[in-house]
DNA sequence: CGCGCTCAAAAGTCAGACTTTTACATCACA
DNA sequence: TGTGATGTAAAAGTCTGACTTTTGAGCGCG
């Protein structure tokens, strides 16, 4: 699943990266780059390398004379994808899927809604199909492949968007729905209302009925967030 | 404005960032760091860094033997705030604040419900602050200073939604909203109707009306996607 | 035609010397 | 005692050169 460290600096990067967003160094905490490079038994150039990305992903800043400083969680690039994997790795994971999940609740219905205007044909018919596969899968404990056809009936609604800024949240969503599945509760089979709002989601951008679909996304994200236990009023 | 280069490394990675974002270099073209470094007169050491940070922006990718390719837009961390400064300083800057806009609009209103129900005592204060001092500046050519307002306006209130992802737009929103100000039209004072719905806003978030704030804010949102010619049914 | 072998190109790694910035302490002077 | 100039050393930053590793591509052989 997680992609295979290659090259010394990148094995650095999953040791440092993880730490630094568990908290294991604590923001306001001092590293030097020659007692790390020591202590993980690379170069300096390479820890450098590594220090340098951890920088631009605003998790430490490095000064002269001082070290490489962490900096508060605020100033993190939360939306960096490597950022999001950490983190999601780590102890809050669970307010990790709860932050995100709002932001799909807010993202996806206006999503759909831009779905339902520009769809392509190819996409509508990309769509029906991962409701298809949803219904098929719905019973009998077939968590894993309904994942699957979830996550890309998602990911088309956000491509199809035509907004690239919505196409990119594609690989959060899937993480959030994977971690959905794999982490929190969901023993049995999902919840028959959900799949059929799916389906009608697909209906309504087919139709191109935008109104429709925006609401009916807007109702599957609330489904989503009292899983989670976030209120709705 | 933008943070000067400081360190070697820093300015090299403004001069070749801001070049493949904007297209200068085609995604699939291949460039050697070596070469690179010649170019640029730093040392490979230097030069290697940047392609590290580059890589971890998805903006190439390195392979041995084969040099550093240029990736493809749709891979692009195009939520990273350094690659977002980077393409709105280039050609396209159109493109992106349309697609950010939309974003906004989809993110704004949510945050603001959120907002209402949340915000502490102090940011409702800040809040109606911000509000008074865009009423103050909205009329004589005060554009400059009404601005400032408008951005901390925003930014509040993503604040106080409470939800991370939601406040690590602030520095989006602040880039759009100087945008429209500095290179869109707004030649004349704002439009008195968005300056009262901004204080509005500030009521209802104050009063705890989260359903009113999100339909207020929704509106503004209507507003700045109209000034951008994208459609509204 | 395809399979495997070899070669070289390019990134990756390392080590060491040197430069630059700058926090901190020290000291002189008011 | 407080304040400002000065010096020092610590840490990051830079450069260079030698070496290793991976791997695409060409070549020859079956």
């Amino acid at each position: 699943m997680t992609t295979q460290a290659q090259g010394l600096h990148a094995r650095v990067l999953e040791t440092l990266g993880p730490a630094i967003t568990a908290g294991e160094y604590k923001p306001g905490s001092v590293l030097r780059t020659d007692e790390l490079a020591e202590r993980l038994e690379v170069s300096r150039s390479v820890m450098r390398e590594a220090v340098r990305v951890l920088e631009s992903m605003h998790l430490v800043e490095s000064r002269r004379r001082v070290g490489v400083t962490v900096r508060p969680v605020a100033e993190w690039n939360v939306y960096d994808p490597q950022v999001i994997r950490w983190r999601l790795a780590g102890a809050d994971r669970p307010r990790q899927l709860r932050s995100l999940t709002v932001l799909r609740s807010a993202v996806e219905p206006v999503a759909a809604g831009l779905a339902a205007r520009n769809a392509t044909p190819e996409q509508c018919a990309e769509l029906t199909e991962c409701a298809l596969g949803m219904v098929a899968t719905s019973r009998g404990q077939q968590l894993e492949a309904y994942l699957v056809h979830d996550i890309a009936f998602h990911r088309v609604i956000l491509n199809a968007s035509g907004n690239e800024m919505f196409a990119h949240l594609g690989d959060l969503v899937a993480e959030v729905l994977s971690g959905r599945t794999h982490h929190q509760v969901m023993f049995k089979d999902p919840d028959p209302p959900a799949v059929r709002l799916h389906v009608q989601v697909a209906e309504a951008v087919r139709e191109g009925d935008a109104a429709r679909a925006e609401e009916l996304t807007r109702e599957i994200a609330v489904g989503a967030l009292q899983e989670l236990d976030i209120l709705a009023p």
